[in-house]
DNA sequence: CATCGATGATAAGTATTTGCTTCATCAGCT
DNA sequence: AGCTGATGAAGCAAATACTTATCATCGATG
């Protein structure tokens, strides 16, 4: 699970962000102050830093130099800055600071997660961008996003490539409804309703896969779906 | 992917510059000091040569001239200079040094990238001189600046046509907005704005193309566009 | 300094995706 | 076989994403 450090003051910003990150597969931990911040770098070692401009000792503009120039001890540490308001735009995310990005308050949490997910694949730490091995007629090239079955390229939504991934990076797991829901960043559905299913059963009709005799997909009744490894 | 040395015995700012290229497909090199340097051309034989005037053992103006000097050796080897302050252009540039171009220092990374290209471009190196292959009725004379679709020359601004050459490079791959956006020098746009759309939208109105059953651009839904490279 | 073309912003109009409902079907059990 | 709860699939509707016309802005040009 991706560690996500936040450092921003604001206590009730921080909670909500940590609330929703957590339904996108994301444990945050806030720091209020820089120096909390920088220790908790050390400790935790997060996949990602969140930094608001505005901070109480220094200003994020002056965490963010920090963290760039000891990158022998904190590394390449992806940063996104939350700013106050539009402006600033290139000199946070250009050199000078060395942020990889930024996000002007306030801002959509949707947003936020798919920035997030734009940095980390940019820093080669995605799922979405690691390599995926062909499987049983399923070739997916992951930097151009495309998938093939049997040679013949596949025209996927979102939604169901991204089911795609996850199922082929763990072949012959079983996961249960929840899981995937949890697992699918945007999915967006209630508690108990059957929009994995729906989602499970169209990913099956472009693959040309039956529920009865399945070559990818298959059912374990009363848990969950499980994609097939190997002919065997 | 076009390979950058860097001579600059600022670790900090070499480092930043490494990561900024990389979003423009460009992979950078530093060397700290100018022997490395010299050693770094001969291995590496990069596209470009960032230099910086204040170096230790000899300054940039006397790399540069060496380099020249020895052309038998480096070849035509561009180089771009870095200077601390807005003073001694025309000396830097001029006859006198042979560099191609030089950069005030601080600077925006996006006036970087900009200089880079230029430079490559006038050394008929760059992308948008490279040969592009016809494909699909779309025939590319890069060395005028020539676009014909069906023997038919299409009149293209400078926006259109760097797309269209984006495209034709890497034919079949999805390129998000935001990553067009990054590798199109020039465009300015806001953050939440829909100037990628609108710029591939007039691009295909001049090819042409619709939207809907389109013979050139696809829209893939949910992530950006695809350039269609063969008909399959 | 007026004009024109290029380009970004905006918003109304479409299109597609996706979650939900419903109902037929199926697995597992007695 | 018959019952029960789980699953599959089709259709619908709301949400979301895309297209494009139009306007505003900016810079180049004369």
């Amino acid at each position: 699970m991706k560690q996500i450090l936040i450092i921003d003051d604001d206590e009730k910003l921080g909670e909500l962000l940590t609330q929703y990150l957590a339904r996108y597969e994301m444990q945050a931990h806030v720091a209020m102050t820089p120096s909390k911040g920088f220790e908790m770098i050390k400790k935790l070692k997060p996949d990602l830093l969140i930094l608001d401009v505005m901070l109480p000792e220094k200003d994020g503009f002056e965490v963010c130099r920090e963290i760039r120039a000891k990158s022998s001890i904190y590394g390449q540490l992806p940063i996104l800055m939350l700013t106050a308001h539009a402006e600033v735009t290139d000199r946070i995310v250009g050199l000078e600071l060395g942020a990889d990005d930024y996000l002007p308050k306030p801002f959509e949490p949707r947003e936020l997660v798919a920035r997030i997910h734009n940095i980390l694949r940019r820093s080669g730490d995605d799922a979405t961008l690691r390599e995926i091995k062909p499987i049983n007629g399923i070739d997916v090239d992951t930097s151009r996003r495309e998938v093939k079955l049997d040679e013949v390229v596949l025209d996927l939504t979102t939604m169901e490539y991204e089911l795609l991934i996850l199922f082929m990076q763990y072949p012959n797991k079983t996961f249960t409804r929840d899981e995937l829901m949890n697992r699918l960043r945007g999915i967006d559905a209630e508690l108990f309703s059957r929009a994995v299913d729906t989602l499970v059963s169209r990913l099956r009709h472009k693959l040309g896969d039956t529920s009865k005799t399945p070559r990818f997909i298959k059912t374990v009744w009363g848990r969950g779906y499980t994609f097939i490894g190997e002919q065997r």
